[in-house]
DNA sequence: TCCCAGGATCAAG
DNA sequence: CTTGATCATGGG
């Protein structure tokens, strides 16, 4: 495991976490009790563990197990890492390049779909630093309040009800998430008429799913990759946005340029069901390395 | 001032 | 099945 690079790692399915020097913080609510808590990996990648400080106002034992459940979830602590390192170490494939950096990286998954979803499309033409901050407006304007015997009055993600009711306008003058207001409110209107039944998209096979997330408004195929792969969990959902498709058009097609949808077709084909992890680590490799990203023009 | 950001949508070729 | 314009918003 590698904690800090995994929570950097600046994946779409929920605002990023808290952050004080090696120490990640965040606040989910289990099973109706609201918990903050703060993770610390003490050793290697290797060999490590991880200390978790958390608080919660009633039941510590009980808050306890499911907070170790809800971490094994999350972090994707049970993911085989190993075995993937281990498919994809042949000398020509350009995916095995990325290991020796990255090791230890995994995907950090959402525990609340609606929340998973309306991440996903806020992040559309948009960088990571203003969908996470249009994020925390929205915790802050439409979410219930939690307070913690230390720090300050925290804020949850709303629930669809509280989004369903506001009108686009006011959304959007209260969180500058521009043109993605509208969705935002249909989305959560079906999900309120329980027109759209997020858990029931888990249950279906990758093809369907994505299928029905497409007649979703504001949702393309790389916001419903997204939320199929942090927040569903389908680990052959490989987004594909301007980064993996810049790195795959280097790395695998010799710069000879394909659509982004043949791009995604691509990575599911020849990653399987690590096409997710495939995805994951380019997109940390080349934002790291800033591949193929156009050099600033000067006149 | 311009281009860009974890794109979606529509019209037109 | 492709490309191009348009859509808000703020950082660099």
């Amino acid at each position: 495991m590698n904690l800090r690079e995994t929570v950097l790692s600046a994946q779409t399915s929920e605002p990023e976490w808290g952050r004080e020097n090696s120490t990640f913080t965040d606040i989910e609510t289990l099973d109706g009790v609201p918990v903050k808590y703060s993770l610390n990996q003490q050793g290697g990648t290797d060999d490590f563990t991880i200390a978790v400080k958390a608080v919660a106002s009633e039941q510590p034992e009980r808050v306890a197990e499911l907070l170790k459940q809800h971490l094994n979830h999350v972090l994707s602590l049970t993911d085989d890492l190993e075995s993937f390192y281990l498919k994809f170490s042949d000398k020509n494939e350009p995916l095995a390049s990325t290991f020796s950096k990255l090791r230890g990286l995994r995907l950090m998954r959402g525990t609340n779909l609606y929340e998973s979803l309306i991440c996903s499309i806020l992040s559309q033409n948009n960088s990571a630093l203003l969908w996470n901050r249009t994020a925390r407006l929205l915790m802050k304007y439409y979410g219930s309040c939690v307070n913690f015997p230390e720090g300050p009055t925290q804020f949850l993600f709303p629930k669809p009800e509280a989004i369903a009711r506001l009108s686009p306008r006011e959304l959007r003058s209260n969180t500058s998430m521009g043109y993605r207001a509208k969705p935002v409110v249909q989305v959560s209107r079906l999900v309120v008429k329980n027109e759209l039944k997020l858990e029931d998209l888990s249950k279906l096979r990758y093809d369907k799913a994505m299928e029905l997330l497409l007649e979703l408004p504001g949702v393309g195929p790389k916001v419903a990759d997204c939320f199929l792969l942090y927040g569903a969990g389908f680990l052959e959902a490989a987004p594909v946005d301007v980064w993996i498709h810049r790195i795959v058009t280097h790395l695998y097609f010799k710069g000879r340029k394909a659509s982004r949808l043949k791009t995604a077709m691509f990575l599911r084909k020849r990653f399987g069901e690590w096409a997710g992890y495939a995805q994951l680590y380019l997109f940390d490799f080349a934002r790291r390395e800033a591949i193929g990203k156009p050099s600033k023009k000067r006149k």
